[in-house]
DNA sequence: CCATTAAAGGAACGATCGTACTATTATAGG
DNA sequence: CCTATAATAGTACGATCGTTCCTTTAATGG
């Protein structure tokens, strides 16, 4: 889909090479760990070589952050814009996070390692990293303003709370695939989810309620709940969906 | 208060300055980066003499791992067993999860960066994070087995589900407070506690519902919610006091 | 107090780190 | 095709890595 859309310079393309391997790297050691001798022996390069594309350990580790995000944005931002606005798009944003590694060749994400090797340092590194998620995280929030708008999100909704809960979900369920190995990681992440929009909801007004459709093919359905139970309360949220079924393990 | 408690032997005595320093350091960089050098510098010792107590650094490591547990039981679960069983000790664990690291004079979490370090790993050192958080999770499940005991959680509570999304909290927590310093990180995390255990609160039954009060001197207090606001309805919520108050930014 | 054992230091090893310099080969435009 | 430039390789550097071996100093129990 992608391959050569303009032609690539010999410099150009061997770097692309790096970079490939040099976030698969730093996905499974982190970016402290990206070294230009091994780097040099994945590649087929030669260490100076290799190090002439960079000038510096520390501009290695940045273009292969870049190069990450560049991915993150190409396996999740781009096609969630494909999808309508409001909980639809919230919820395929949640979907492609959680597999754009794989869909990508990656072992594990590069980001995640990323945002705790750098969390606590100093210097151009993190800096990167800070605003590369903070971009990412006003993207999210943007999201999360248009479910307001559409009226799927209530319109009190605090963008800035939601889009933290959405990220612990995101990272619990990295935890639980990587860390645990748990295959049911995703499901219960998708539960999270969904308990999390509903206790989001707006309040219910008087007859039909703002449709509250949430990824119907990406996850699993929520089997005949979603009928908006009750009656003019507050606040009142449908969460069967979330109890306890059974869970193979 | 837990100085010398039996005489220590020479050995074991440098043997908690070394690992005290390496917890440290470990916090900070990651246990990869755990250097034989570094820490003889940082303790005064030399390289061979440091080297003697461990045999290998991959038994430093773990052995640094282990000291973090450790003192994880020691500030987190040995308090909030004071506290009582239900709600209270749920949210004494979030309190306690949140502040412990700096209460311990660390900087960062040696534990989350064990589980970001070594989550795609094979090998001793990442058994021991996984059979570590294992069992921590499961104290976890004890916990929120209580809060379903005592009527506080819902009798059909999937404690794993529960862990689950508490995990999410304490994660996105700890990334907005280290990598976007965010002051607000605890604020938003109790609100999340709030929102998630109103989630899961068992069905109201007639008139005096199962009190809730959560966090009332740890967290600021819900300010006059909690007082159950809606008729007979299966589940419902109040979410007042996550709903968007003003934030000092 | 002295003998035994434990603890720490010194020096060196091969390997690898990031980086600098120079030399060689490949590419690309006129 | 030739030439200017870009790309890659070669080699070497000081530093540090984990580890081993041996010596020296310190603690300890009878």
């Amino acid at each position: 889909m992608n391959q050569t859309r303009v032609k690539l310079s010999k410099g150009e393309e061997t770097r692309a090479v790096i970079l490939k391997a040099a976030l698969e790297q730093a996905s499974l050691s982190g970016f402290e760990w990206l070294t230009i001798g091994s780097l040099a022996g994945a590649t087929g390069l030669s260490k100076s070589g290799l190090f002439a594309h960079f000038g510096s350990k520390e501009e290695l580790q940045i273009a292969t952050l870049d190069e990450a995000m560049r991915r993150f944005s190409e396996f999740v931002v781009v096609p969630i814009m494909a999808v309508p606005r409001g909980l639809k798009r919230l919820s395929a944003l949640l979907e492609h996070t959680m597999t754009w590694t794989e869909r990508c060749g990656l072992s594990a994400c590069p980001l995640m390692m990323a945002i705790h090797e750098f969390d606590d340092k100093v210097g151009p590194v993190r800096d990167a990293v800070v605003e590369h998620m903070h971009r990412q995280n006003e993207g999210l929030m943007r999201s999360i303003e248009a479910a307001k708008a559409s009226g799927e999100l209530a319109a009190d909704t605090d963008g800035e709370q939601l889009s933290f809960e959405l990220f612990g979900i995101i990272s619990s369920c990295y935890r639980s695939h990587h860390l645990f190995r748990d295959k049911n990681a995703k499901l219960f992440a998708r539960r999270a989810f969904q308990r999390l929009v509903a206790s989001y909801a707006p309040p219910t007004i008087v007859a039909e309620p703002a449709r509250l459709k949430v990824s119907e093919k990406d996850a699993p359905p929520p089997k005949g709940s979603r009928k908006n139970n009750s009656h003019g309360s507050k606040r009142s949220i449908d969460l069967s969906a979330t109890r306890k079924p059974p869970v193979s393990r």
